[in-house]
This record gives C-alpha cells, structure tokens and sequence, in this order.
DNA sequence: GTCTATATTCTGATAGAC
DNA sequence: GTCTATCAGAATATAGAC
C-alpha cells in the first residue's frame, strides 16, 4: 500500500506519548511544552496534533493507561489466604511501580493538572486498585489473621510506604529488587500481624 | 515615622509568601503566574518585584523555611529510649505535617523545579531530618529493641507511611488526628520491634 | 503526515511616573 | 511601594501548502 512522503503514523503515536512520559516525569506537566515534545520526536509542533486532540488529553491518556494496566495486573487470588494474598500485593506492587518510574510519578504527581472529568475518572481507578488491597486487610482482620482496627487507614498507610520505593530505590546499588521486596514485605507483615 | 503613600512593606511581604504558598501547592509552581500571586494579594505583578528577585526564589524560600521550621521543631530527646524517641517522632511527624498541608506539598512535589543550587540545599535539609529517624533505628536496633536489618530503608518507609497522611487526612472527617497518630504509631510500633 | 507560518494569549521581568 | 505600560520571548493551537 502507497505511503504519503513522510507518514510515519504506526510509530510516531506511540513516540510521542514515550517522549510525553519521559518530559512529563522529569520537569512536570505545565512545565513541558508541546515544542520540546515535538522535539524529542523529532517532527514539529503542529504535527503533534495529528495524534492528540490537545495537550490535557495527552496527559490523561497517559495516567488512564498506567492505572488501567496496573489493575489488570494484579495477581491476588481471592481463593488465597490473606497473608498469602497481602504477600503478593506487596511484592507485585514494589515490582510493576519500580518498571515504570515515570508512569508512576506522573500518576501521583500530576493529578492537579486534570481537568475535573479527567480528575474523577483517575481517582476512580485509583480507588478500585486501593479497594484490593482493602479488601485483603479487611478479610484478614475478619477472620482474626490481621490485628487492624481501621482497614481504610492501613491501606493508605501501606500503599503509600510501598509507593515511596520508587523516590528512591535505582537497580544496580547496593540493594537488589527482591532485597527491597524482601524488607517491605517483613514490615508490612509485622505492622498487620495479629 | 511618615510613610510613603500607599507603603504596605510590612505585611505585603507575608501575604506574597502566603499566596505562592497556597497558589504552588494547589496548582504547581509551573502552572501559577506572577499575575495570579499578584492577583491574590491585590497588587500589579511589578509591585512583587520589590520583594523577591524572581520566582525561583520565592520557591525556594518557602521550602528553606519549611524545612529549617521542621528540623527546629523535631522533638526528640536522644536520653530517651529508641521506642520512646521514636513514638514521639511518629506523633510529631503526623501533627507538624498535617498543619502544614501546603508547604508540605510544595517541599515534596516541586524539588524537580529547583535549580541545581537550590535543589541541593533543600535535599541536605531533607538527609538532616531523615538522620533523625535513622539514629533512632540505629540505636534501637543496636541495643536490640528494634528488629530492623537496613535502618536506612526502615527510615524512608517510615517516612513515606507517614507522610502519606497529609494526601487524605482532613479534620473533622471520621478520625481525629489522635486517632491518626494513634493508628499509624501502632502499625510503626509493630514494624520495628524486636 | 509533516511542514512552515502564524494567530492569539500569556509569560517573567523591567522602566519610569507618582 | 505601587502603579501603568511595555519588552522580549514562549505558550497552545490552527491554517494551508506540499
């Protein structure tokens, strides 16, 4: 099939939103042009707009395919005891936010920069993941595996511990992945334990 | 002493402080213009001019403060005993934070905006704080309170758990601060002993 | 599909009157 | 100390040639 000169559709979508990811991660949102984005794929401005209805839907698009991809991976079996469930939420959770450094801090960091629809819909995502792991803690605690009097809090409080790995953790240092894993997992076990 | 006309040094000063604080935090350093900060304090964005060099500084200046108010106010008695230590560094980090949601906010989402100079000033003030609560560990686990293989780790996710209470804890919901404090000193509580 | 060119608006920062 | 006016550049997004 006869190309236009120049079209390059099947790669350059893609290149863009690797390029937006990239620049979004490391200088923030607002702070990134559409110039420098265009740049890094190395086609002008304008062409940008080929793909992407505005600069706001590049952002969201971004965000929604993170967290879509991250509920989809989720490997807890609810036919699992809860420990074994929590041991495996902790592990994946460590593992697929240390893949993706930038997705993940465009996903907790830029949530401000969406237009409310956009806000609601994020949040929403976001909801359903915390609902699991809640719901391990509360099954747990339920049936006397867990002592924890407010499941919601525990949550939050895991997750956000968990997340913090990706600030600073860089493989290749003193540490490996499965030490990391290994260490988290000795902390959230015992802060739930009965 | 006779003022000039319309001479406000006193208090326009603060209220530019106050209004980057709460424009940065709400919408991001690189979204808020100098027209808005401006716009808040009811002044012309040439007036902000007599206060500030540029808006680099008035970033860096509300995180300095932040921290050095931070490192000023960290309440821990080394005499005491590392359990002791760190209940009181748990309940005081929650507290200082929560009555802080701005500055916070700012002092952890807009480092990527500092310049080089800048950014390593704030990040030395962040390791001074962070070196609080690894001696802590340190020492506990040393003396044999604390089960607690790589305090350096231990230390940032204390930390993050902590710090994750400012993203959705609000006065007057469901829990009250003490409740907080109280949950999520338990959960640390039991991550760290013996 | 990408380009150049541009419309329009906004940005940080400055100059000089009062 | 604050104002108005403005500079010089950059922003998002669009139009039309190829």
């Amino acid at each position: 099939m006869a190309r236009t000169t120049g079209s390059h559709s099947d790669i350059t979508g893609p290149r863009i939103r690797d390029a937006a990811l990239r620049l979004f991660a490391r200088q923030g949102y607002a702070a990134v042009s559409m110039r420098q984005i265009a740049g890094e794929v190395g086609v002008q401005a304008g062409a940008l707009y080929n793909y992407i209805p505005d600069k706001q839907s590049l952002l969201v698009e971004l965000m929604r395919d993170h967290m879509v991809e991250l509920l989809a991976a989720v490997p807890v079996d609810p036919s699992d005891a809860p420990l074994v469930q929590l041991e495996a939420f902790v592990r994946f959770h460590i593992g697929f936010h240390h893949a993706r450094p930038d997705a993940v801090f465009i996903a907790y960091m830029e949530l401000r920069n969406l237009d409310p629809a956009n806000f609601a819909e994020i949040e929403d995502l976001r909801g359903r993941y915390e609902a699991v792991l809640e719901r391990i803690l509360r099954d747990g605690a339920e049936v006397g595996a867990f002592d924890v009097p407010d499941p919601k809090i525990a949550t939050l409080a895991v997750i956000a511990m968990l997340t913090g790995v990706t600030t600073w953790f860089r493989a290749g240092g003193r540490l490996s992945l499965g030490d990391v894993q290994d260490q988290y997992w000795d902390m959230v076990r015992k802060s739930v334990l009965a």
